[in-house]
DNA sequence: CAAGTTTTTGCAATATTTTGCAGGATTATG
DNA sequence: CATAATCCTGCAAAATATTGCAAAAACTTG
């Protein structure tokens, strides 16, 4: 049983504002069986504190001008939580990882239960912070701000890169097929991809079956080189790599 | 059976609460078959300790602390407009841009009149977003993110830096002192600043008054190799620092 | 062990908060 | 304009909090 009260409902509408949806006041008097003026006092409360927008029959999300960084910043908007869970299983013991930038792996960085000692080994500002927040050392690889991927590129990025060994590399994905293997939109994470895999004992990529069969303009890594991939796809969906030797983790 | 007494009780408390489970007063008197008055004592402790946040009925979770830089994210939020202002009139012209780490900086880089062809060096993954937010090329510079300010530092930074010429470095402040000169609240970025300093045609600073006439831990620059101190200060305030050779600008 | 002290507990009287309801006012819509 | 839905206001009932107090239990000390 759950606190029925204002404080937690309050707590629960911020929380659905704050993902964008809107709050409809019958629909929530029934889902918390209570009447419609105490959702109403709710919503007035919510108003208050400038956390919603009153209008007839509930409330809309504050128009906030967010900046597409807090966007991506506010973890895991989007993802699936079964693969930031089975991801999470996966390396959460990992003394030092290496992480790739993305969306995905954004999430499930900055879901990562809290460790002593844990070493982040980054090319990406986004997961350099959400690790630090983790409470993970993080080490920053420097270098030019790719506009499209928003990781560090370059020479100078790849030879430090090369003078790393790490146990896990988790990476992200762009395009992921069968034959065409793992790829990536821009030359320059092309080449980071790579030099991350060779820089790993094993490579885990935790991607959304959207991904699946797609290919992106650079190649970047064979299907057979990769360790393990995390997938929320449906079974028949991974049939065509089944002939390869990479494990498949189902959410 | 168990010891039944506050402190018994109240570790069994505070463990369900670490778990993110809510208490429920009522429940809680069944269960330890004590009155309620004594379970809302308990959940009486648990706050004052800290541990508990109390509501009708019972009490939740702590809420977890949204994460300090998270937080002063949200652009410049609590920074002088005006000091963004005079600090941007001086740069936004700069085609190359080495910025420290910090909230003012970061005030400053989020507000950055779009450029073609500006090139923000930083060794801060915040700055690096806002900067590449704004439109600017972006080179980070690698390293171990330090806790505490947020910006990488150590050998291969310091490095990096000392391979870079730039116009013009922006410096966040963490004590500013007319005896005792520039000062910043880690060693490792002392260095950082240091080196900064060294790498740029000139140096500007840009402050609110409560820095003013404060000391941090180590001494970094004297005041005079500053070249520029922008800050809100009023004119008392400055006073102390007319007898070197800085430039002032109040706003 | 016994007397005194402190802690813990339950209870009762009194606030305070929360809730649902009834009525009249306001707004959207055809 | 008419109708229905929603909103606002005041109010009374229910649930929960707070306070003060006294009995019981546990601990301390000689």
């Amino acid at each position: 049983m759950n606190l029925n009260i204002p404080d937690t409902r309050q707590q629960v509408l911020a929380l659905r504002l704050d993902q964008g949806s809107q709050l409809i006041a019958q629909e929530l008097a029934l889902e918390f069986d209570v009447s419609l003026d105490t959702i109403r006092r709710d919503i007035l409360a919510l108003e208050a504190e400038g956390k919603a927008r009153r209008v007839r029959g509930g409330a809309v999300p504050i128009a906030k001008p967010v900046s597409p960084m807090l966007e991506r910043l506010s973890s895991g908007h989007g993802v699936n939580q079964a693969i930031i869970d089975a991801t999470i299983a996966h390396v959460s013991d990992v003394p030092t990882l290496l992480v790739d930038g993305g969306t995905t792996t954004l999430a499930i960085i900055s879901q990562l239960p809290k460790l002593d000692q844990r070493l982040v080994i980054t090319p990406s500002p986004w997961i350099a912070i959400a690790a630090q927040e983790r409470g993970s050392d993080v080490h920053l690889l420097g270098g030019n701000l790719s506009t499209s991927g928003g990781i560090t590129t370059g020479n100078t990025t790849l030879s430090s890169i090369n003078d790393i060994a790490v146990d896990v590399a988790l990476l992200g994905v762009c395009g992921l097929d069968p034959e065409f293997g793992l790829s990536a939109d821009d030359h320059a994470e092309m080449h980071m991809k790579q030099a991350m895999h060779r820089a790993a004992n094993s490579t885990i990529i935790a991607t959304e079956q959207s991904k699946l069969g797609t290919k992106a303009r650079h190649r970047t890594l064979p299907v057979d080189e990769i360790d393990l991939i995390i997938t929320d796809a449906n079974p028949d969906m991974i049939k065509p790599f089944e002939q390869s030797l990479v494990k498949i983790e189902l959410v």
